[in-house]
DNA sequence: TCTGGGGTCCTATTACCA
DNA sequence: TCTGTGGTAATAGGACCC
Protein backbone atom coordinates (compact mmCIF):
# COMPACT_ATOMS: atom_id res chain seq x y z
CA UNK A 1 0.00 0.00 0.00
CA UNK A 2 1.06 3.36 -1.07
CA UNK A 3 2.10 5.80 1.98
CA UNK A 4 1.52 9.20 -0.07
CA UNK A 5 -0.90 10.24 -2.67
CA UNK A 6 0.79 9.83 -5.73
CA UNK A 7 -2.19 8.19 -7.76
CA UNK A 8 -3.48 11.03 -9.91
CA UNK A 9 -6.86 11.09 -11.47
CA UNK A 10 -8.38 13.14 -13.98
CA UNK A 11 -11.75 13.93 -15.34
CA UNK A 12 -13.06 16.77 -17.44
CA UNK A 13 -16.02 18.76 -16.48
CA UNK A 14 -19.20 17.46 -18.35
CA UNK A 15 -16.96 17.11 -21.34
CA UNK A 16 -18.51 16.98 -24.64
CA UNK A 17 -20.78 19.70 -23.80
CA UNK A 18 -17.92 21.88 -22.56
CA UNK A 19 -16.07 21.33 -25.45
CA UNK A 20 -19.44 22.11 -27.82
CA UNK A 21 -19.85 25.60 -25.30
CA UNK A 22 -15.72 26.66 -25.69
CA UNK A 23 -16.52 25.87 -29.82
CA UNK A 24 -19.87 28.10 -29.77
CA UNK A 25 -19.45 31.22 -27.66
CA UNK A 26 -23.77 31.32 -27.77
CA UNK A 27 -24.05 28.39 -25.68
CA UNK A 28 -21.78 29.83 -22.97
CA UNK A 29 -23.81 29.86 -19.64
CA UNK A 30 -26.73 28.24 -21.24
CA UNK A 31 -27.98 24.63 -20.97
CA UNK A 32 -26.56 22.21 -23.53
CA UNK A 33 -27.53 18.57 -23.98
CA UNK A 34 -25.37 16.46 -26.33
CA UNK A 35 -26.43 12.70 -27.66
CA UNK A 36 -28.15 10.99 -30.25
CA UNK A 37 -31.19 13.25 -31.47
CA UNK A 38 -33.53 10.16 -33.21
CA UNK A 39 -36.48 9.73 -31.26
CA UNK A 40 -34.69 7.01 -29.62
CA UNK A 41 -31.68 8.96 -28.65
CA UNK A 42 -30.15 9.04 -25.53
CA UNK A 43 -28.20 11.86 -23.43
CA UNK A 44 -24.69 11.59 -23.65
CA UNK A 45 -23.73 14.77 -21.81
CA UNK A 46 -25.20 17.27 -20.36
CA UNK A 47 -23.86 20.46 -19.28
CA UNK A 48 -23.76 21.96 -15.73
CA UNK A 49 -26.48 24.58 -16.73
CA UNK A 50 -28.54 21.35 -17.79
CA UNK A 51 -28.29 19.66 -15.30
CA UNK A 52 -29.63 22.19 -12.90
CA UNK A 53 -33.54 20.69 -14.91
CA UNK A 54 -33.28 17.29 -13.80
CA UNK A 55 -30.96 16.43 -17.15
CA UNK A 56 -28.55 13.78 -16.91
CA UNK A 57 -26.15 11.12 -18.85
CA UNK A 58 -28.19 8.15 -20.32
CA UNK A 59 -31.23 10.05 -20.02
CA UNK A 60 -33.72 9.61 -23.20
CA UNK A 61 -33.54 12.07 -25.24
CA UNK A 62 -37.46 12.67 -25.20
CA UNK A 63 -37.86 13.43 -21.10
CA UNK A 64 -34.68 15.57 -21.51
CA UNK A 65 -36.25 17.98 -24.07
CA UNK A 66 -39.58 17.37 -21.55
CA UNK A 67 -37.60 18.86 -18.54
CA UNK A 68 -35.07 21.32 -20.72
CA UNK A 69 -37.02 22.22 -23.66
CA UNK A 70 -34.97 25.49 -24.38
CA UNK A 71 -31.87 24.02 -24.06
CA UNK A 72 -29.36 23.25 -27.45
CA UNK A 73 -29.23 20.11 -28.47
CA UNK A 74 -26.22 18.80 -30.54
CA UNK A 75 -25.03 15.58 -31.88
CA UNK A 76 -21.85 14.14 -30.71
CA UNK A 77 -18.73 15.26 -32.70
CA UNK A 78 -16.20 12.45 -31.77
CA UNK A 79 -13.28 13.89 -33.86
CA UNK A 80 -13.03 16.82 -32.27
CA UNK A 81 -13.74 15.36 -28.87
CA UNK A 82 -10.72 13.33 -29.49
CA UNK A 83 -8.55 15.97 -30.47
CA UNK A 84 -8.91 18.01 -27.34
CA UNK A 85 -8.22 14.50 -25.27
CA UNK A 86 -4.85 14.05 -27.23
CA UNK A 87 -3.93 17.21 -26.25
CA UNK A 88 -4.87 16.52 -22.69
CA UNK A 89 -3.39 13.17 -22.78
CA UNK A 90 -0.25 14.73 -23.92
CA UNK A 91 0.07 16.76 -21.04
CA UNK A 92 -0.41 13.74 -18.75
CA UNK A 93 2.58 11.69 -20.64
CA UNK A 94 4.72 14.76 -19.57
CA UNK A 95 4.22 13.64 -15.61
CA UNK A 96 4.44 10.39 -16.19
CA UNK A 97 5.50 7.13 -18.42
CA UNK A 98 2.67 5.03 -16.74
CA UNK A 99 -0.72 7.12 -18.17
CA UNK A 100 -4.22 4.66 -18.09
CA UNK A 101 -6.66 6.24 -20.42
CA UNK A 102 -10.59 5.18 -19.39
CA UNK A 103 -12.15 7.36 -21.80
CA UNK A 104 -11.75 10.33 -23.56
CA UNK A 105 -12.23 12.57 -20.80
CA UNK A 106 -10.86 10.42 -18.17
CA UNK A 107 -7.40 8.92 -17.10
CA UNK A 108 -4.99 7.72 -13.86
CA UNK A 109 -1.83 8.88 -13.75
CA UNK A 110 1.22 7.28 -11.92
CA UNK A 111 2.57 10.48 -10.61
CA UNK A 112 5.55 8.51 -8.69
CA UNK A 113 6.43 6.46 -11.70
CA UNK A 114 6.71 9.96 -13.24
CA UNK A 115 9.21 10.93 -10.29
CA UNK A 116 6.83 14.52 -10.38
CA UNK A 117 5.58 13.89 -7.00
CA UNK A 118 6.55 11.69 -3.44
CA UNK A 119 4.84 13.60 -1.27
CA UNK A 120 1.25 15.39 -0.30
CA UNK A 121 2.24 18.41 -1.06
CA UNK A 122 4.19 18.05 -4.24
CA UNK A 123 1.09 15.92 -5.15
CA UNK A 124 -1.28 18.91 -4.68
CA UNK A 125 1.23 21.27 -6.86
CA UNK A 126 1.52 18.82 -9.74
CA UNK A 127 -2.93 18.40 -9.53
CA UNK A 128 -2.79 22.17 -9.58
CA UNK A 129 -0.64 23.21 -12.23
CA UNK A 130 -2.25 20.43 -14.36
CA UNK A 131 -5.24 21.61 -13.88
CA UNK A 132 -4.25 25.35 -15.39
CA UNK A 133 -2.57 23.81 -18.39
CA UNK A 134 -5.34 21.95 -19.44
CA UNK A 135 -7.14 25.10 -19.37
CA UNK A 136 -4.62 26.93 -20.76
CA UNK A 137 -3.94 24.25 -24.25
CA UNK A 138 -8.12 23.12 -24.33
CA UNK A 139 -10.07 25.81 -23.09
CA UNK A 140 -11.80 23.23 -20.46
CA UNK A 141 -12.01 22.85 -17.01
CA UNK A 142 -10.76 19.41 -15.90
CA UNK A 143 -11.20 18.25 -12.46
CA UNK A 144 -8.06 16.35 -10.18
CA UNK A 145 -8.25 13.76 -7.54
CA UNK A 146 -5.51 12.59 -5.96
CA UNK A 147 -5.00 9.50 -3.10
CA UNK A 148 -2.86 6.44 -2.86
CA UNK A 149 -4.55 4.02 -4.80
CA UNK A 150 -6.75 4.05 -8.35
CA UNK A 151 -10.38 3.95 -6.28
CA UNK A 152 -9.43 6.35 -3.76
CA UNK A 153 -8.07 9.10 -6.73
CA UNK A 154 -11.31 8.21 -8.39
CA UNK A 155 -14.08 9.23 -5.79
CA UNK A 156 -11.38 11.72 -5.30
CA UNK A 157 -12.66 13.49 -8.62
CA UNK A 158 -15.66 12.97 -8.80
CA UNK A 159 -15.98 14.84 -5.25
CA UNK A 160 -13.59 17.92 -6.60
CA UNK A 161 -16.31 18.27 -10.00
CA UNK A 162 -16.61 20.74 -11.24
CA UNK A 163 -13.33 22.49 -11.84
CA UNK A 164 -11.87 21.42 -8.54
CA UNK A 165 -8.86 19.14 -7.15
CA UNK A 166 -9.13 16.91 -3.83
CA UNK A 167 -6.67 14.98 -1.99
CA UNK A 168 -7.25 12.14 0.36
CA UNK A 169 -4.83 12.03 2.75
CA UNK A 170 -3.68 8.37 3.15
CA UNK A 171 -4.65 7.13 6.56
CA UNK A 172 -8.41 8.80 6.52
CA UNK A 173 -9.80 6.43 3.95
CA UNK A 174 -11.90 4.64 5.91
CA UNK A 175 -13.57 7.33 7.99
CA UNK A 176 -14.34 8.86 4.03
CA UNK A 177 -15.41 6.05 2.88
CA UNK A 178 -17.84 4.65 5.44
CA UNK A 179 -20.97 6.99 5.37
CA UNK A 180 -20.94 6.91 1.85
CA UNK A 181 -23.03 4.97 -0.68
CA UNK A 182 -22.09 1.72 -1.46
CA UNK A 183 -23.09 3.00 -5.59
CA UNK A 184 -19.84 5.34 -4.67
CA UNK A 185 -17.62 2.27 -5.04
CA UNK A 186 -16.80 0.83 -8.68
CA UNK A 187 -18.64 -1.71 -9.85
CA UNK A 188 -21.56 -1.11 -8.00
CA UNK A 189 -24.17 -0.55 -9.96
CA UNK A 190 -28.35 -0.62 -10.30
CA UNK A 191 -28.39 -4.77 -10.17
CA UNK A 192 -25.42 -5.09 -7.45
CA UNK A 193 -26.95 -1.54 -5.34
CA UNK A 194 -30.14 -2.98 -5.28
CA UNK A 195 -28.88 -7.03 -3.94
CA UNK A 196 -26.74 -4.97 -1.27
CA UNK A 197 -30.02 -3.27 -0.48
CA UNK A 198 -32.08 -6.59 0.28
CA UNK A 199 -29.42 -7.74 2.13
CA UNK A 200 -29.79 -4.89 4.65
CA UNK A 201 -26.29 -2.49 3.36
CA UNK A 202 -26.45 0.86 2.31
CA UNK A 203 -23.30 2.24 2.84
CA UNK A 204 -19.45 1.62 2.51
CA UNK A 205 -19.08 1.20 6.12
CA UNK A 206 -21.87 -1.03 6.41
CA UNK A 207 -19.70 -3.60 3.64
CA UNK A 208 -16.97 -3.71 6.01
CA UNK A 209 -19.31 -4.13 9.03
CA UNK A 210 -20.91 -7.51 7.25
CA UNK A 211 -17.40 -9.23 6.61
CA UNK A 212 -15.82 -10.89 3.57
CA UNK A 213 -18.33 -14.00 3.64
CA UNK A 214 -21.38 -12.33 4.10
CA UNK A 215 -20.43 -10.19 0.94
CA UNK A 216 -19.30 -13.58 -1.14
CA UNK A 217 -22.45 -15.30 0.25
CA UNK A 218 -24.75 -12.23 -1.36
CA UNK A 219 -22.83 -11.60 -4.38
CA UNK A 220 -20.54 -14.68 -4.99
CA UNK A 221 -16.75 -15.19 -5.09
CA UNK A 222 -15.33 -12.71 -6.93
CA UNK A 223 -17.69 -9.60 -7.04
CA UNK A 224 -18.14 -10.26 -3.21
CA UNK A 225 -14.58 -10.19 -1.93
CA UNK A 226 -13.39 -7.65 -4.26
CA UNK A 227 -15.55 -5.12 -2.94
CA UNK A 228 -15.35 -6.23 0.29
CA UNK A 229 -11.29 -4.85 -0.01
CA UNK A 230 -12.59 -1.90 -2.07
CA UNK A 231 -14.94 -1.19 1.58
CA UNK A 232 -11.82 -1.23 3.00
CA UNK A 233 -9.90 1.37 1.22
CA UNK A 234 -7.70 -1.66 -0.23
CA UNK A 235 -6.97 -1.34 -4.04
CA UNK A 236 -3.45 -2.09 -4.89
CA UNK A 237 -4.35 -2.12 -8.47
CA UNK A 238 -1.26 -0.75 -10.76
CA UNK A 239 -1.93 1.96 -13.43
CA UNK A 240 -1.72 0.03 -16.75
CA UNK A 241 -0.60 2.32 -19.94
CA UNK A 242 -1.24 0.39 -23.07
CA UNK A 243 -4.38 -1.73 -22.24
CA UNK A 244 -5.10 -3.50 -25.94
CA UNK A 245 -8.17 -3.95 -26.94
CA UNK A 246 -9.99 -7.04 -27.13
CA UNK A 247 -12.80 -7.06 -29.09
CA UNK A 248 -14.27 -4.63 -31.81
CA UNK A 249 -17.89 -4.40 -32.80
CA UNK A 250 -20.71 -2.03 -34.07
CA UNK A 251 -24.38 -1.76 -33.47
CA UNK A 252 -27.17 0.39 -34.71
CA UNK A 253 -30.47 1.46 -33.18
CA UNK A 254 -33.17 2.00 -35.82
CA UNK A 255 -35.72 4.71 -35.31
CA UNK A 256 -38.31 2.44 -35.96
CA UNK A 257 -38.10 -1.08 -35.53
CA UNK A 258 -37.73 -3.68 -38.91
CA UNK A 259 -39.70 -5.85 -39.49
CA UNK A 260 -38.40 -6.89 -42.84
CA UNK A 261 -36.13 -9.99 -42.63
CA UNK A 262 -34.77 -9.54 -46.05
CA UNK A 263 -34.14 -5.74 -44.48
CA UNK A 264 -32.74 -7.51 -41.34
CA UNK A 265 -30.17 -9.35 -43.43
CA UNK A 266 -28.98 -6.24 -45.56
CA UNK A 267 -28.81 -4.11 -42.43
CA UNK A 268 -26.49 -7.28 -40.74
CA UNK A 269 -24.53 -7.67 -43.79
CA UNK A 270 -23.74 -3.49 -43.56
CA UNK A 271 -22.85 -3.72 -40.10
CA UNK A 272 -20.43 -6.56 -40.56
CA UNK A 273 -18.69 -4.31 -43.24
CA UNK A 274 -18.18 -1.43 -40.84
CA UNK A 275 -17.23 -3.81 -38.22
CA UNK A 276 -14.38 -5.26 -40.50
CA UNK A 277 -13.44 -1.93 -41.79
CA UNK A 278 -12.75 -0.89 -38.09
CA UNK A 279 -10.72 -4.17 -36.97
CA UNK A 280 -8.71 -3.40 -39.83
CA UNK A 281 -8.18 0.07 -39.09
CA UNK A 282 -6.83 -1.13 -35.86
CA UNK A 283 -4.33 -3.65 -37.73
CA UNK A 284 -6.39 -6.46 -36.21
CA UNK A 285 -8.24 -9.68 -37.57
CA UNK A 286 -9.97 -11.68 -35.20
CA UNK A 287 -11.37 -15.21 -34.90
CA UNK A 288 -15.24 -14.92 -33.05
CA UNK A 289 -17.85 -13.34 -34.88
CA UNK A 290 -21.09 -12.09 -33.00
CA UNK A 291 -24.00 -11.16 -33.42
CA UNK A 292 -26.49 -9.00 -31.42
CA UNK A 293 -29.81 -8.32 -31.67
CA UNK A 294 -31.97 -6.50 -29.53
CA UNK A 295 -35.71 -7.38 -29.95
CA UNK A 296 -39.13 -4.84 -30.29
CA UNK A 297 -39.73 -5.47 -26.60
CA UNK A 298 -35.62 -4.99 -25.48
CA UNK A 299 -34.76 -8.24 -24.76
CA UNK A 300 -31.08 -8.80 -26.46
CA UNK A 301 -29.42 -12.30 -27.26
CA UNK A 302 -26.41 -12.44 -28.64
CA UNK A 303 -25.39 -15.53 -30.86
CA UNK A 304 -21.70 -16.36 -31.56
CA UNK A 305 -19.24 -18.55 -33.86
CA UNK A 306 -15.75 -19.23 -33.88
CA UNK A 307 -13.92 -19.92 -36.47
CA UNK A 308 -10.50 -21.65 -37.12
CA UNK A 309 -8.51 -19.07 -37.46
CA UNK A 310 -8.33 -15.12 -37.15
CA UNK A 311 -9.79 -13.01 -40.29
CA UNK A 312 -10.40 -9.73 -41.36
CA UNK A 313 -11.95 -10.60 -44.32
CA UNK A 314 -15.40 -8.67 -44.84
CA UNK A 315 -17.04 -11.58 -46.95
CA UNK A 316 -16.16 -14.20 -44.40
CA UNK A 317 -17.41 -12.04 -41.43
CA UNK A 318 -20.25 -11.32 -43.21
CA UNK A 319 -21.24 -14.89 -44.27
CA UNK A 320 -21.01 -15.31 -40.53
CA UNK A 321 -22.81 -12.93 -39.10
CA UNK A 322 -25.41 -14.22 -41.94
CA UNK A 323 -25.57 -17.66 -40.71
CA UNK A 324 -25.60 -16.68 -37.34
CA UNK A 325 -28.92 -14.39 -37.73
CA UNK A 326 -30.41 -17.54 -39.46
CA UNK A 327 -30.75 -18.44 -35.64
CA UNK A 328 -32.77 -16.23 -34.49
CA UNK A 329 -36.84 -15.42 -34.58
CA UNK A 330 -37.11 -11.41 -35.83
CA UNK A 331 -40.61 -11.81 -36.17
CA UNK A 332 -42.33 -9.01 -33.85
CA UNK A 333 -39.62 -6.80 -35.40
CA UNK A 334 -35.83 -5.31 -33.78
CA UNK A 335 -35.37 -2.21 -32.62
CA UNK A 336 -30.97 -2.77 -32.30
CA UNK A 337 -28.55 -4.66 -34.50
CA UNK A 338 -24.71 -5.72 -34.06
CA UNK A 339 -21.83 -7.53 -35.17
CA UNK A 340 -18.63 -7.94 -33.52
CA UNK A 341 -15.13 -9.63 -33.44
CA UNK A 342 -13.73 -10.86 -30.24
CA UNK A 343 -10.65 -13.23 -30.11
CA UNK A 344 -8.44 -10.71 -31.82
CA UNK A 345 -4.95 -11.26 -33.16
CA UNK A 346 -3.07 -9.07 -34.97
CA UNK A 347 -1.53 -11.27 -37.76
CA UNK A 348 -0.03 -9.34 -41.18
CA UNK A 349 -2.05 -9.63 -44.07
CA UNK A 350 1.00 -12.58 -45.56
CA UNK A 351 -0.12 -14.72 -42.11
CA UNK A 352 -3.81 -14.26 -43.15
CA UNK A 353 -3.38 -15.16 -46.62
CA UNK A 354 -1.11 -18.01 -46.08
CA UNK A 355 -3.14 -19.48 -43.60
CA UNK A 356 -6.25 -18.94 -45.71
CA UNK A 357 -4.80 -20.49 -48.60
CA UNK A 358 -3.56 -23.59 -46.16
CA UNK A 359 -7.05 -24.03 -45.18
CA UNK A 360 -8.76 -23.54 -48.38
CA UNK A 361 -6.72 -26.45 -49.48
CA UNK A 362 -7.13 -28.53 -46.25
CA UNK A 363 -11.00 -27.80 -46.96
CA UNK A 364 -10.73 -28.63 -50.49
CA UNK A 365 -9.38 -32.22 -49.64
CA UNK A 366 -12.10 -32.74 -46.94
CA UNK A 367 -14.31 -32.49 -48.91
CA UNK A 368 -13.19 -34.54 -51.65
CA UNK A 369 -12.77 -36.95 -49.34
CA UNK A 370 -16.52 -36.99 -47.83
CA UNK A 371 -17.30 -36.86 -51.74
CA UNK A 372 -15.80 -40.58 -52.54
CA UNK A 373 -16.84 -41.46 -48.63
CA UNK A 374 -20.84 -39.95 -49.05
CA UNK A 375 -21.40 -40.97 -52.91
CA UNK A 376 -23.14 -37.87 -54.13
CA UNK A 377 -25.39 -37.41 -50.82
CA UNK A 378 -26.03 -33.96 -50.51
CA UNK A 379 -23.09 -31.79 -49.25
CA UNK A 380 -22.45 -32.24 -45.95
CA UNK A 381 -22.43 -28.91 -44.30
CA UNK A 382 -19.35 -27.79 -44.73
CA UNK A 383 -18.84 -24.25 -42.98
CA UNK A 384 -16.43 -23.27 -45.33
CA UNK A 385 -15.51 -20.22 -42.74
CA UNK A 386 -12.20 -18.97 -44.69
CA UNK A 387 -12.72 -19.78 -48.22
CA UNK A 388 -16.54 -18.26 -48.15
CA UNK A 389 -15.55 -16.42 -51.10
CA UNK A 390 -15.96 -19.34 -53.05
CA UNK A 391 -19.50 -19.66 -52.89
CA UNK A 392 -19.98 -16.10 -54.04
CA UNK A 393 -23.54 -16.30 -55.36
CA UNK A 394 -25.65 -15.49 -52.90
CA UNK A 395 -29.12 -14.93 -53.63
CA UNK A 396 -29.29 -13.55 -50.51
CA UNK A 397 -27.19 -10.57 -50.43
CA UNK A 398 -28.69 -9.67 -53.99
CA UNK A 399 -32.26 -9.46 -52.78
CA UNK A 400 -30.65 -6.99 -50.27
CA UNK A 401 -28.70 -4.57 -51.90
CA UNK A 402 -31.83 -4.18 -54.15
CA UNK A 403 -33.05 -1.59 -51.65
CA UNK A 404 -32.93 1.89 -52.72
CA UNK A 405 -30.00 4.09 -52.00
CA UNK A 406 -31.46 6.27 -49.01
CA UNK A 407 -31.08 9.79 -49.15
CA UNK A 408 -29.77 11.98 -46.41
CA UNK A 409 -33.02 13.63 -44.94
CA UNK A 410 -31.50 17.77 -44.37
CA UNK A 411 -31.20 16.42 -40.72
CA UNK A 412 -28.53 14.39 -41.37
CA UNK A 413 -26.54 16.51 -43.98
CA UNK A 414 -27.01 19.28 -41.96
CA UNK A 415 -26.50 17.94 -38.44
CA UNK A 416 -27.29 19.84 -35.67
CA UNK A 417 -24.05 21.52 -33.77
CA UNK A 418 -21.84 20.54 -37.12
CA UNK A 419 -19.49 23.07 -37.92
CA UNK A 420 -19.73 24.89 -41.53
CA UNK A 421 -18.05 27.35 -43.98
CA UNK A 422 -20.65 30.18 -45.88
CA UNK A 423 -19.00 31.94 -48.66
CA UNK A 424 -19.71 35.14 -47.66
CA UNK A 425 -20.56 34.57 -43.86
CA UNK A 426 -17.64 32.66 -43.37
CA UNK A 427 -17.74 30.05 -40.22
CA UNK A 428 -20.04 28.69 -38.48
CA UNK A 429 -22.47 26.13 -37.15
CA UNK A 430 -25.80 24.59 -37.53
CA UNK A 431 -28.74 25.58 -34.83
CA UNK A 432 -31.14 23.60 -36.89
CA UNK A 433 -32.33 22.24 -40.33
CA UNK A 434 -35.50 20.76 -41.45
CA UNK A 435 -38.31 21.59 -44.51
CA UNK A 436 -35.51 22.67 -46.27
CA UNK A 437 -34.11 25.14 -44.77
CA UNK A 438 -30.57 25.29 -42.63
CA UNK A 439 -30.30 27.69 -39.80
CA UNK A 440 -26.73 28.95 -39.21
CA UNK A 441 -25.50 30.35 -36.55
CA UNK A 442 -21.64 32.69 -37.69
CA UNK A 443 -19.16 32.53 -34.52
CA UNK A 444 -15.99 30.49 -33.89
CA UNK A 445 -14.21 29.86 -30.30
CA UNK A 446 -12.38 33.11 -30.64
CA UNK A 447 -15.85 35.06 -31.02
CA UNK A 448 -16.59 37.59 -28.06
CA UNK A 449 -20.23 37.38 -28.15
CA UNK A 450 -22.87 35.40 -29.78
CA UNK A 451 -22.68 35.54 -33.30
CA UNK A 452 -25.42 35.95 -35.60
CA UNK A 453 -27.99 33.51 -37.61
CA UNK A 454 -29.49 33.07 -40.64
CA UNK A 455 -30.95 30.92 -42.57
CA UNK A 456 -30.37 29.02 -46.05
CA UNK A 457 -32.00 26.17 -48.04
CA UNK A 458 -30.33 22.86 -47.28
CA UNK A 459 -28.77 23.12 -51.09
CA UNK A 460 -27.63 26.44 -50.71
CA UNK A 461 -23.81 25.82 -53.05
CA UNK A 462 -22.23 28.66 -50.36
CA UNK A 463 -22.99 26.48 -48.26
CA UNK A 464 -20.60 23.84 -47.04
CA UNK A 465 -19.88 21.30 -44.26
CA UNK A 466 -16.06 22.69 -42.17
CA UNK A 467 -13.93 20.86 -39.83
CA UNK A 468 -13.97 22.10 -36.50
CA UNK A 469 -11.76 24.99 -35.44
CA UNK A 470 -8.86 24.95 -32.18
CA UNK A 471 -10.63 26.09 -29.37
CA UNK A 472 -7.89 27.84 -28.27
CA UNK A 473 -6.17 29.92 -31.03
CA UNK A 474 -2.44 28.37 -31.52
CA UNK A 475 0.29 31.25 -30.21
CA UNK A 476 0.92 33.64 -32.61
CA UNK A 477 -2.41 33.29 -34.48
CA UNK A 478 -5.03 35.82 -33.41
CA UNK A 479 -8.90 35.83 -34.11
CA UNK A 480 -9.92 36.92 -37.72
CA UNK A 481 -7.18 34.78 -39.33
CA UNK A 482 -9.33 32.87 -40.97
CA UNK A 483 -9.91 34.89 -44.06
CA UNK A 484 -13.91 35.65 -43.98
CA UNK A 485 -14.10 34.27 -40.67
CA UNK A 486 -14.66 38.45 -39.61
CA UNK A 487 -16.97 39.64 -42.39
CA UNK A 488 -20.39 38.09 -40.64
CA UNK A 489 -19.14 38.03 -37.11
CA UNK A 490 -18.26 41.67 -36.81
CA UNK A 491 -21.65 42.26 -38.85
CA UNK A 492 -23.60 41.14 -35.64
CA UNK A 493 -21.44 42.42 -33.46
CA UNK A 494 -21.91 45.95 -34.77
CA UNK A 495 -25.44 45.52 -35.24
CA UNK A 496 -26.03 44.09 -31.63
CA UNK A 497 -27.60 41.37 -32.67
CA UNK A 498 -29.56 38.87 -29.82
CA UNK A 499 -29.98 36.19 -32.16
CA UNK A 500 -32.79 33.93 -30.78
CA UNK A 501 -32.07 30.14 -29.72
C1' DT B 1 -42.18 8.76 -22.28
C1' DC B 2 -39.06 4.77 -22.40
C1' DT B 3 -34.23 2.85 -22.49
C1' DG B 4 -27.17 4.77 -27.33
C1' DG B 5 -22.74 2.93 -28.56
C1' DG B 6 -18.46 1.19 -27.43
C1' DG B 7 -16.27 -1.56 -24.53
C1' DT B 8 -14.70 -4.88 -20.19
C1' DC B 9 -15.20 -8.61 -17.01
C1' DC B 10 -17.61 -12.44 -14.76
C1' DT B 11 -20.54 -16.62 -14.50
C1' DA B 12 -22.96 -20.73 -15.87
C1' DT B 13 -23.54 -24.34 -18.98
C1' DT B 14 -22.09 -27.42 -22.36
C1' DA B 15 -18.87 -29.77 -25.44
C1' DC B 16 -14.85 -31.99 -26.13
C1' DC B 17 -10.63 -34.31 -25.13
C1' DA B 18 -7.02 -36.90 -22.83
C1' DT C 1 -14.66 -51.00 -23.67
C1' DC C 2 -17.00 -48.48 -20.25
C1' DT C 3 -17.00 -44.88 -16.93
C1' DG C 4 -15.33 -41.07 -14.30
C1' DT C 5 -12.52 -36.98 -13.92
C1' DG C 6 -10.61 -32.77 -14.77
C1' DG C 7 -9.18 -29.10 -17.84
C1' DT C 8 -10.08 -26.00 -21.52
C1' DA C 9 -12.93 -23.91 -25.24
C1' DA C 10 -16.95 -22.23 -26.83
C1' DT C 11 -21.29 -20.12 -26.07
C1' DA C 12 -24.85 -17.06 -23.92
C1' DG C 13 -26.16 -13.76 -20.84
C1' DG C 14 -25.68 -10.05 -17.59
C1' DA C 15 -23.63 -6.24 -14.96
C1' DC C 16 -21.00 -2.38 -15.25
C1' DC C 17 -18.34 1.64 -17.05
C1' DC C 18 -18.00 6.18 -19.64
Amino acid sequence: MRTAPTILHLDMDAFYASAEQAAKPSLRGKAVVVGGLGPRGVVATASYEARRFGVHSAMPMGQARRLAPNAAYLVPRFGLYREISEQVMTLLRALSPLVEPLSLDEAFVDLEAGGVADDQASALAVGERLRADIKAVTGLAGSVGLAASKMLAKIASEEAKPDGLRLIVPGTERGLLGPMSVRTLPGVGPATGDHLRRGGITTVGEIAEAGEDELVRLLGKSHGSALYAMALARDERPVVAERESKSVSVEDTYDVDIHDRVRVRGEVSRLAERCVERLRAAGHSGRTIVLKVRRFDFSTLTRSETLRGPTDDPGVVREAAARLLESVDTTGGVRLLGVGVTGLADYTQEDLFAQAQAQAQAEAAEALEAERNAEGEAHEEARGEIQGERDGESPVEDVAETGEAPVPPAERRWAAGHDVRHADYGHGWVQGSGLGRVTVRFETPESLVPGRVRTFRTDDPALEPAEPLPLVAPPGEGAGQEAGQGAGQKAGQRAGQRPLV
